[in-house]
DNA sequence: GGCCGACTTGGACGATTGCCCAAAACTATA
DNA sequence: TATAGTTTTGGGCAATCGTCCAAGTCGGCC
């Protein structure tokens, strides 16, 4: 059979991806072409109608590959963090790192944006983040004390993770925003002792 | 003079906004042409160009009119809150009302990732969600008691204005999404007994 | 009535777009 | 070497884009 012919097929395919990725980032999920992506990867402009139906099938399989290995290292090591306190802290040091005009931080944004307009991306987006905000959910249940009220840790998490995605957000405006500077509230928020009762629904 | 020539151009100078304003939310920042707006507003092709430069220009001053004036609304209203913590079940509710994917939290997010590559929209964006963060920690300074830690009240509005922002977001993936369920985590984070000693930077 | 400035019209320009396809190139099998 | 299957090439298509501009309309002022 044509083996070694499918072997380059594929590393063809996931230079494509790469470069889709780079330049959701670079350019906007809406500036990205097909023949920037087929220059950037090396290749002549009509080889990504071959390896992908559409463009936007290309873009969302760029985006969604990047997204889900960037997220699920981020809950993993977050989830290594012996509690929920320390764990805030360290989220914040780790975000950091981001500024809000980064390639992996624009990238984010941009699928956010376009999965308003793109049901498959949505679909794809919306259980990423579920997984990683049932991650954390499940990290706080662990180490955090809410064996009473499970409700408080999914809460929790999700007004976490939605933190995160807003800080990110906000420091593209603002890169002089002091992440660590937010500890005190975050902390606020997934101590364990304190909680007041009947607080949720 | 022609004042009347005058006025005919002032309105339709509105009609283009309100115009642009509608399409970005609806076909996203990118997808708006200038043919789209003039033909939403009733008016002929070229008349785009004639009371703005460009389009970027008449896209920025279109989402920014309509950004500030919805963000004055819900921190003047916000700041009427009697205290911090009955004022976060207030924004709860009141968020509520947005989707993630009507067109009101469709234009917020599509200037946000329009403002990753327009300096010119990302100052403006910076201002007024800059003017609402020290809105929101000026009412909490306010109600709260924050008299011996103001810097937590900046954190707090900091966190609380960001996680505003994710939660729409991640209202467009997925619209099930609960609000009124992540009081707890939101009230815990602002309540201004309990907080430890040195905690900030 | 004639003039003048502000505003509007609708088409033209060159550039770029997503997608397509016939032909060429390449590799393993017969 | 001939054949079959896969991948790559590069140009072509119709459509749309932002921007521009010469001509036209409109109202108040002399």
């Amino acid at each position: 059979m044509a083996e070694a012919s499918a072997d380059r097929g594929r590393t063809t395919r996931q230079r494509l991806l790469g470069a889709a990725a780079a330049l959701i980032a670079e350019v906007g999920w809406g500036g990205v072409s097909t023949r920037m992506v087929a220059e950037r990867a090396g290749v002549a402009p009509g080889v990504v109608h071959y390896h992908f139906a559409s463009l936007p099938d290309l873009l969302i399989a760029a985006s969604t590959g990047v997204a889900r290995a960037m997220l699920e290292e981020l809950t993993g090591r977050l989830a290594e963090q012996p509690d929920p306190e320390t764990g805030v802290e360290w989220l914040l040091g780790e975000l950091s790192r981001y500024t809000g005009t980064d390639p992996a931080s624009l990238l984010i944004v941009e699928m956010y944006l376009a999965a308003a307009r793109l049901p498959d991306l949505r679909d794809r987006l919306h259980e990423i983040v579920a997984d990683s905000r049932a991650r954390v959910a499940a990290w706080l249940r662990e180490r955090g004390h809410y064996a009473g009220r499970p409700g408080d840790a999914e809460a929790a998490a999700a007004v976490l993770v939605a933190a995160v995605d807003g800080l990110v957000l906000h420091r593209g405006l603002d890169p002089d925003l002091d992440l660590t500077a937010l500890a005190g509230p975050l902390r606020a928020m997934v101590r364990t002792d304190g909680h007041e009762e009947g607080g949720g629904t």
